[in-house]
DNA sequence: CGTGCATAGTTGAAGCGTCAACTAGACCCC
DNA sequence: GGGGTCTAGTTGACGCTTCAACTATGCACG
């Protein structure tokens, strides 16, 4: 039965479950470490973003691709930054359409603060864990999976859903 | 400035980014291959776990650790599932607290066709996209972080945030 | 045996993410 | 220069996840 499926061997299974645990706990783990200081990760990584931006500023868009996001999702999240007065927007000069995203000097300050705690929780949950060999593994491995899914046609990354 | 902070180096923060948004990319290929066919990609492991239990059966909180989830996602989850009769509950026998989680007939033949959706959607997105040595550096890696996380003292998993 | 505390699971409200629909500006081309 | 189409971004509704509060059972200790 199901002749032509190619089911993973043991060993392969064993390699896809611990990565699917791990990346699990360790979203949880950052997570809760910067949502003690009132930020959720995928927040972060949108300031973040920003703050290494020429000029502190980028494109929606420019964004969303970055930090591996929907257009939507961006959006909804920079409103809320915008509540808090860490982000800017403005209508693109070049471009009728577009709107650029500026990192406040509010913004930075706060930035500054989370960023010390991120990356402790970084080390903690995963740099530090691992001998460098290790790091340099999952790193090359993780670029691969990037890179190939750069490739893949059926990445649309947004409009019509290959349903 | 912030003279106490270990950041990371050039090469880690390269490694930590392709781990982050790679994580990312394939969360969301994963689950858009299943979600086309009416299912979540945590749908599917609280039945994928379900189906490899002793009896097909499982209590409740024993599921949340292994799919590492909070309890009340898992009640959630289950409701859903229940629903769709792919799931039954029942009181645990040996312990007037506790649920036992069952996967139904009908739910075994529903996995019997998602498994095979998915198991492609891992090949091609991620085993088949990765040498053999880079699969094991990654998966080696992972576990790892995994051991790391079950040894962490402030790994509540649930109770009383740490905040 | 009963008081206190821990564990198992559920519940409902609030918040975040997704999806489809929408506005508006750019681009193409005859 | 006015359709047709594409891209940028927003919006609101819906659905899933989280969080805190709650019920109910088990367990320890006097």
């Amino acid at each position: 039965m199901d002749e032509g499926v190619r089911w993973l061997s043991a060993q392969e299974q064993q390699w896809w479950r611990a990565y699917l645990r791990a990346t699990r706990e360790l979203d949880l783990a950052l997570d809760r470490d910067l949502q003690c200081l009132g930020l959720s990760l995928s927040e972060y990584e949108l300031l973040s973003m920003l703050s290494e931006a020429e000029g502190a500023r980028l494109r929606m868009s420019a964004l969303a691709a970055l930090i591996v996001q929907s257009r939507s999702r961006v959006t909804h999240t920079a409103a809320r930054l915008e509540r808090r007065g860490w982000v800017r927007r403005s209508p693109a000069p070049d471009d009728g359409r577009g709107v650029l995203l500026e990192l406040t000097e509010q913004g930075r300050d706060a930035l500054e603060g989370f960023a010390v705690a991120h990356v402790a929780s970084v080390r903690r949950h995963l740099v530090d864990v691992l001998t460098p060999q290790q790091l340099r593994g999952l790193g090359e491995a993780m670029q691969a999976v990037r890179d190939a899914y750069a490739q893949d046609p059926t990445t649309p990354a947004e409009p019509a859903g290959p349903c």
